[in-house]
Order: structure tokens, then sequence, then C-alpha cells
DNA sequence: AGAATGATTAGAATTCTATCAAATCACTAT
DNA sequence: ATAGTGATTTGATAGAATTCTAATCATTCT
């Protein structure tokens, strides 16, 4: 990914583009480039180390003058390749969900049950995971588990079965 | 090339690249994107109107949220494409002889004959075009000429020989 | 060896850009 | 309607990049 980017910068210059253009018609030195564009020598030279550096260019000594050419190879890539992260990304739901339970708890209790609703659903979820599968519970264990995180445990329970977290049949619970 | 260059800046800039690599995996809204990177939305926004008014990603409501995508056909044109002038470049040759004789000769007087041995040449050159082809000259005649333009004709004279511009065989003289 | 020329580097000035906080806007849902 | 939520705009700031001048380096030619 650096260095993509590195390259993406350099090409990112209209003056460069311009050296780049000038050499891609035929092999030219420092002041001769810094006469046409009507830049210093110092600027030109700036520019070509620059790209030199990256692999964009290569420059040879010939009598008084270093030559400069394009290593034309480097142009050959697709735009998309350039672009692409080379790590696989990390999972952004993973990421988010974890971003917003940090924010809603703190020290391990619910500071507020979120009003936005992606959030309050991620946070219930978080809470619903104390209750295990394939079992059933009574309203006073659901309270009291769910008061573990927040004192309002009516509106949490509540919420989750809103949310199809847990079901009821009449006084009896368990996790969906 | 305007264009080309505007697309090279947006995407030569490191949040961009995550944000579009993001996008390239699903589309995304300004706010999960900026708890995904660390940033504010003010930034994210910035940014993606920045890729939208370039075309380079496209934004649609729904609900609450701005959806973001990618308009992936912009990363299919290799990057040779992209870094290359659209208008055919002007002649360099042509463009740095120019410099050259406007540097060298002020009032149509040659003001100095240049030591670095191309630019004499250019200049030599420009002085020989008051030569018909085809003809003979005497000295004296070669001397009127070129003193039109600097008063020291021997060292021209003598300097176009040299490279080959004009040529002698006893007493006469004639351009090549 | 020394003079000349092109290339490079160092330092300074200027311009451009990304970022954030705060205010405002646009839309949704109660 | 009105409160709430996400998106956008504005203004300010800090940082990076380009360009120039002047000085230095490296090479060639006399």
């Amino acid at each position: 990914m650096k260095e993509k980017l590195e390259l993406l910068k350099l090409l990112a210059d209209e003056t460069r583009l311009y050296i780049l253009n000038i050499l891609l018609r035929e092999d030219s030195y420092v002041e001769k480039i810094a006469c046409e564009l009507s830049l210093t020598p110092a600027t030109i030279c700036y520019h070509l180390k620059k790209m030199e550096s990256a692999g964009i260019v290569n420059c040879s000594r010939s009598q008084f003058y270093m030559i400069y050419s394009v290593n034309r190879e480097i142009f050959d890539k697709p735009l998309y390749e350039l672009i692409q992260k080379d790590e696989p990304v990390l999972d952004t739901e993973e990421k988010y969900k974890k971003e917003v339970l940090s924010h809603f708890f703190r020290y391990g209790k619910l500071t507020q049950l979120p009003t936005q609703r992606k959030k309050r659903e991620i946070v219930l979820l978080e809470i619903a995971n104390q209750f295990e599968q394939n079992r059933t519970y009574d309203e006073k264990e659901v309270n009291a588990i769910i008061h573990q995180y927040h004192e309002d445990h009516c509106t949490i329970r509540r919420e989750m079965i809103a949310f199809g977290i847990m079901a009821r049949e009449k006084e009896t619970y368990w996790r969906v």
C-alpha cells in the first residue's frame, strides 16, 4: 500500500507529468527539460530525483549530461491495482461493533441505551450473549441478568423482544 | 490533461484510498466510515464530496443515511492513459532552439558565442541561413555577412567550418 | 592542474491540503 | 410540529510539497 501510494503521489503533480511526457517522447537531460518547461534546473532535478528513487525514471551519465529515461513498465498496471490495499481489509462490521460497544459500555455497565437503531441492536445483542441458547428463563432471571448491565431492565427486556433477539411465551423467555 | 491530473490527485491521498477500499467492499455511509477510520464525519464528508464531484463515487439517500458507492469503471483504465497529455506535445527541439536563440541574440545581433557545444551549433546554423545553397562566396563576402551579427567574423567563420556547416576550397566558401 | 559546465543540495518562501470544532442543513420519526 | 440524527458547510490551523536562489559537487576539456 505504501509504495502504491507513493507512486500515485508522484504522478499527481502537473510538473512531473510534463516531465514524464517529455521523457516518453525521448530521453533528455535536466537543463534541456528546464528550458522547455521554463523552470529552473534545480526544480527539474528535484522532481527527477524523486521519481528516480521510486523507480519511475532511470538516469545515466553521458559526457556532460545526465540522461534520464522512463521506466515504461511501471505504467502497464491497471489503475485498480494501484488503489487496492495489499493486506485484506479488517472486517468493517466487527470494527464498527467494537467502536459502538466501547462507546456505550463503561466498566462493564451500559451507560445509555443508544437511540440510533443500528447501535441499539448491537448493544442489545451484546447483552443477549449472557443468555444460553436452548433453555428458558423466567422473568425474574431475565431481569437479574439484564440488571448487571443497566438499571432499567424493563425497557431493555422489552426492546430485546421488539428486536426479535429474545422471545416470550406466557411467563417464560428464551434466546432466539 | 486537467481531468486526468485531478483524478490522480484525488487518488494520491491515503485517507481517500482507505475510503475507497471500504466502499469497494460494500457501500457505506459517512458516519460508519468515520468510525472505522477514526476520523470525524466532517473529514470523511470532505473527501467523499471531492470524489463525488470528480465522478469517482456516487451517493443516494436511504432513510437516515447517505449511501456512498464507487464508480468502478473509472479504475478500468490502464495507468499510462492517465499520465499522457491529450494534446500532442510541442516539438521539443524547436522550442529549445527558440529559447537558445532568444537568449544569445539581442536586437538581431549575436551577443556572445555560446561555449556550450549544442548551443553554439544552433547559433551558427541560424547565421548560416543567410547563405544561399548552391553558390560560392569569396572570403570578403562571407565576412560581411557574418559581420552583421557579430564583430569577430573570423572566429565565427572558422567555427562554421569546424562544425561542417560551411566548407572552403582555396579562396571560395559555400554552404553545405 | 584548472577553468567551465551541468547536476545536485541546502535553505527559505509560498502555496496547497487535510483535519477538526462548531454551526447549520435535511430528513425522519414520534 | 418538534425533537433527534446524520450530513454538510465554514473558518481556522497545522503540515506538507513545490519552487526559487545560492552554494557546492562532479565531470570534462584545455
